[in-house]
DNA sequence: TCCTACATTGGACATTGTCTAAGTCAAGAA
DNA sequence: TTCTTGACTTAGACAATGTCCAATGTAGGA
């Protein structure tokens, strides 16, 4: 992650507490938190951090592509700290967890021309459903 | 659409007038309402409808499978009346407009076994984003 | 026609996200 | 090192979307 934060101040980035701490957030586990998430595990390390700017945060780290914004089901987005690697996510429909999967293929290649409807696509989410094994434990 | 009023009165569905009107609305175009744009329109048809009922409304139809939830950007949820043809999304990452597409082959098949970590997978969605033709023009 | 369980209503409330004005501070300049 | 300045942060108001509840209305069976 200092790798980031090196990226980071390299593209002009002013290094504030804040930023570190919602870097270092993102980095921790291999989980994808929602903004409140990443807010409250940012604030037991830095308490007086604000809501505004983990919001702020997170978008720029997202318009810089280091993040990903994942939103699987209307509610909160989701972070995706591993966006230099081309991959899916599989959600759990109870719980919520996400994992990142990889596939076999590109699933561009699946959208024949005239199903395209002259739109420029430029990009492909795929998104996998189903019961994570302890939630179907417990079912 | 009238054989959707049928198959919801043979579910025991109750049928009154705000039930009709929101189906009707669904029925209407080809076009991937909102929760509030279904609302507006239904509005015009019967002034005295309540959002607490639209919401309520929608939330049937697509527990009854009749009509899919799509949420492509976080933001609200749109609903899809065409639940019984398998179809993915091409979503306008300008105007959010969404249109319904159909693949080549099955993408389930382009998750590994190793990759689902044990997931009793159910469901997959693709979604495909890019520039419409009419925002392309307009950029 | 009458009953009653189911449906609707309006408004309060919850969650998630955005905006702004005022204060603060990182980092380059001197 | 200290100064300066514009980028950054803050608190809280506000906006958008969605949920819940108690009171009221009504579809459809008896």
């Amino acid at each position: 992650m200092s790798d980031l934060l090196e990226r980071l101040r390299e593209r002009g980035w002013r290094l504030t507490a804040q930023r570190r701490v919602v870097a270092e957030v993102l980095d921790g586990d291999h989980v994808h938190y929602t903004a409140d998430e990443v807010h409250a595990r940012a604030t037991e390390r830095l308490p007086e951090i604000s809501r505004a700017t983990v919001y702020n945060t997170l978008g720029e780290l997202v318009s810089l592509g280091e993040v990903l914004e994942v939103s699987t089901d209307g509610r909160a987005k989701r972070y995706d700290p591993n966006a230099h690697h081309d991959h899916q996510h599989l959600v759990c429909s109870r719980c919520g967890t996400i994992r990142d999967v990889h596939l076999h293929g590109d699933p561009l290649s699946a959208l024949p021309e005239p199903e395209r409807f002259g739109f420029q696509v430029s990009e492909v989410t795929v998104t996998y459903r189903g019961l994570c094994p302890t939630c179907a434990a417990t079912s």
